[in-house]
DNA sequence: CTCCAGGGATGAT
DNA sequence: ATCATCCATGGA
């Protein structure tokens, strides 16, 4: 480990069927920066080193923030579980996806993926600045809005930001959000940081919800439409059939499963009967792969030499 | 340089 | 209900 600072607790977690690296970029969450064989983060307030060597988690966290976790009435370790789903039946989800060739693909490159669970104001921030952004810019406003307004944490010498609470985003003003990159997502990140923190929004009440009354909530909220509000129902709310269509799910079902021309209403009714029960997962695993995978030749995107475009 | 991105709100058919 | 347009920004 590279942390060779005082006052460290080791922490050793079994994680069979995890792949730690394809889930932290696969997407669905923007803070994780790799550093060294492993990665830095919080896992809500508290900063945290994590690596995978086989099946095992080596974590590291601060002496002093171990207890931080004990809210309820949890320690580190099953936290970190927790947070990471490692809980989650990943193979019966996995026997539960449909019989096709694309998800197939999609299953054997993305085997040890897991859907995680994020703290709901975090995910729901995160994806209200998603709109038309590749994720490696969502990753850049994250960082941005961590260092400027999150509250600084110790993690041997390196200090790492927490995400801010609402209340903190909720007291910035537009201008000073646009600083981060924004555009023009600053007022409505503003807007419904403002709804959550005056409790007009109960972002943890909303759990006891159904996911129907749920999705309805949240696309109440400034910047939060069909799309985001799938986001976040699937990794906040354990919504696991919450299907996400972005540009690139649009794209697999039209070209993939041959819905050439059909509205996107018509869409999610496909994906809702096909995917079943754990689509949310069967979704992640298609985004993943559409993404990530090398693509067979003749089917590249399009790549520019000098300005001009070539196949 | 051009293209496009984990979209949403608004107003016109 | 479906469609067009605008909204900012910067990585690739």
């Amino acid at each position: 480990l590279i942390l060779k600072i005082e006052k460290m607790h080791l922490i050793e977690i079994h994680a069979p069927d995890f792949d730690l690296e394809k889930t932290l970029h696969s997407g669905q969450v923007f803070h994780w920066e790799k550093v060294g064989a492993g990665f830095v983060g919080t896992i809500g307030d508290v900063p945290v080193y994590v690596e995978q060597k086989n099946a095992t988690l080596l974590i590291e966290v601060a002496a002093a923030s171990s207890r931080c976790f004990g809210e309820h009435g949890q320690d580190a370790h099953a936290t970190i579980a927790h947070y990471f789903a490692l809980d989650h039946p990943l193979a019966k989800i996995c026997a539960s996806f449909p019989n096709d060739p694309v998800m197939n693909a999609a299953r054997d490159f993305c085997s040890g993926l897991r859907i995680i669970r994020q703290p709901k104001w975090e995910c729901l921030a995160s994806f209200i600045t998603s709109s038309m952004k590749q994720v490696a810019h969502i990753r850049q406003m994250s960082r941005a809005l961590r260092q400027r307004f999150g509250s600084p944490k110790k993690l041997g010498q390196r200090i790492v930001h927490a995400f801010p609470p609402a209340a903190r985003i909720a007291s910035s003003s537009e201008s000073e959000l646009r600083t981060c990159a924004l555009g023009y997502r600053a007022k409505n990140l503003l807007k419904t940081a403002q709804l959550v923190a005056s409790g007009e929004a109960d972002l943890e009440a909303w759990s006891r919800l159904s996911t129907l009354e749920l999705g309805a909530s949240l696309r109440q909220l400034p910047g939060v439409g069909p799309k985001v509000a799938n986001c976040v129902m699937l990794f906040a709310y354990e919504r696991l059939e919450a299907f996400p269509i972005d540009v690139w799910i649009e794209r697999v079902l039209r070209e993939r499963y041959r819905k050439r021309r059909i509205s996107v209403a018509k869409l999610r009714v496909f994906a809702k009967n096909h995917f079943g029960e754990h689509g949310g997962y069967a979704q992640q695993y298609l985004f993943h792969h559409a993404r990530t995978a090398p693509r067979p030749p003749g089917l590249e995107r399009r790549q520019f030499v000098r300005g001009t475009a070539v196949r």
